[in-house]
DNA sequence: TATTAAATTATGTCTAGACATATCTAATGC
DNA sequence: GCATTAGATATGTCTAGACATAATTTAATA
């Protein structure tokens, strides 16, 4: 006898059996919160709860007045960590190295203001640096920062810690916009990475805003061994 | 005067606004429930759903006796859309188009067969297909689907609909695998989209699974000219 | 003193009931 | 016929109170 108590979790694992057993059909209307809260013995907002999670999962779409159907097409969406790049090394068993390449005020090519959505050219501040895993090279990061946001930056060295590190601590944000993709090195690049130019380069691009200012721009170039993976 | 009412969202907004502003500090430990609710005239119920949806969001930290903490290391996640790749050329109002180049049940090699995590080479359906936006090749699929979970694979012809669309319909997936690279392309991926062989390629590659048992392996290949974007 | 047990505390979850809100259907008035 | 209005209904959210659970502190015991 299941002398389980009924839980959110109970109820929406059993749920999701339903649907991927498919004794629940794609497309097909569910039951009601109180029929179900009557069947499973807890209450609707237990009930409500566990349907609520498998929405938000892309599984089921709920409408008022029109109920619950397991969905059609089910976009699902998977989630991936935000890669901060130290302890992703970190987290592999690699030593960490940090090396700044250069840091520099300057006038920001107008593609980068483009990209920024800033309409007129700006002084934004320039950091190029190397992050090492075991001391071989592991990512080639590229910065641009908007003093305008971040007056703080203007002064920072760099140094010895990341600009990422050094943002988390100084410039939160609101809203971020990531963008993967692959490409062939450098010349530049293929100097920093250890390989040879033209060879394919994994690259994230990374643009962070808080509220509507644009705090960074940040390129990171890997060489092609790095995999990204997220499970869901 | 906030005439509104005390809701969830508005709780969950003013309190992600205090962390944004740093009037609560990263490491700070924030008021308890009680607190809040009787700062904002709201239920502890609907407080802590607002504090949950912001400790989901990786901004708040809790533990239960020791109460809930901003975050120091904002491990931050974003979401992306798994990819189907008839609506996303769709998306973009390009016309889609589908091809197969072959269908057959064969050996699957042994780096497939570890991948799948299957311990006895085992026969699988063989699918390569072409998607096409506006008559370009847009990416090169090529899939290994398992006919021991998917008896109706060795049915399917493919011909007409691609593989990814058949699955949907016809298997679905309790638990996935993604994985993004850049790689060099092959000779024969280089001919079908229509590139340079050793020009960069953007390859996702997924494994699905129905509880333990793998559904399918699918490698997707795509000029560099492609991009996977993100919002957060 | 070291170990174990009990009390404490903040979060986690559940319940029953209420009202809010979106949306579909049917009745009403012109 | 057509537009408006009034139900009906399923989900969305909130409340107050209760008990569960994890983690820590304090007290009791060997």
């Amino acid at each position: 006898m299941s002398t389980e108590r009924a839980s959110f979790r109970t109820i929406r694992d059993e749920m999701s059996r339903r649907i991927a057993e498919r004794i629940w059909l794609p497309g097909a209307l569910i039951p009601g919160e109180e029929a179900l809260a009557r069947e499973f013995g807890a209450a609707r907002a237990t009930v409500n709860r566990a349907l609520q999670e498998l929405a938000r999962a892309g599984v089921l779409e709920r409408k008022r007045r029109a109920g619950t159907r397991v969905a059609l097409h089910p976009v699902r969406e998977a989630r991936f960590i935000i890669p901060r790049v130290r302890q992703e090394i970190e987290a592999r068993g690699s030593e960490y190295r940090y090396q700044l390449l250069s840091c520099e005020e300057e006038l920001a090519p107008e593609v980068i203001c483009a990209r920024l959505s800033l309409r007129t050219a700006s002084m934004l501040v320039h950091v190029r640096c190397l992050h090492l895993a075991d001391r071989v090279p592991y990512q080639f990061e590229d910065r641009w920062i908007n003093p305008q946001v971040v007056p703080d930056a203007k002064f920072a060295t760099f140094r010895d810690m990341g600009p990422n590190e050094w943002l988390v601590g100084h410039a939160p944000f609101s809203n971020a916009e990531f963008t993967f993709m692959a490409a062939a090195a450098s010349d530049e690049e293929a100097g920093l990475l250890q390989i040879r130019p033209g060879d394919p380069v994994f690259v994230g691009e990374r643009i962070t805003w808080m509220r509507a200012e644009p705090i960074t721009l940040v390129h990171m170039v890997h060489p092609s061994s790095h995999r990204m993976v997220t499970q869901l």
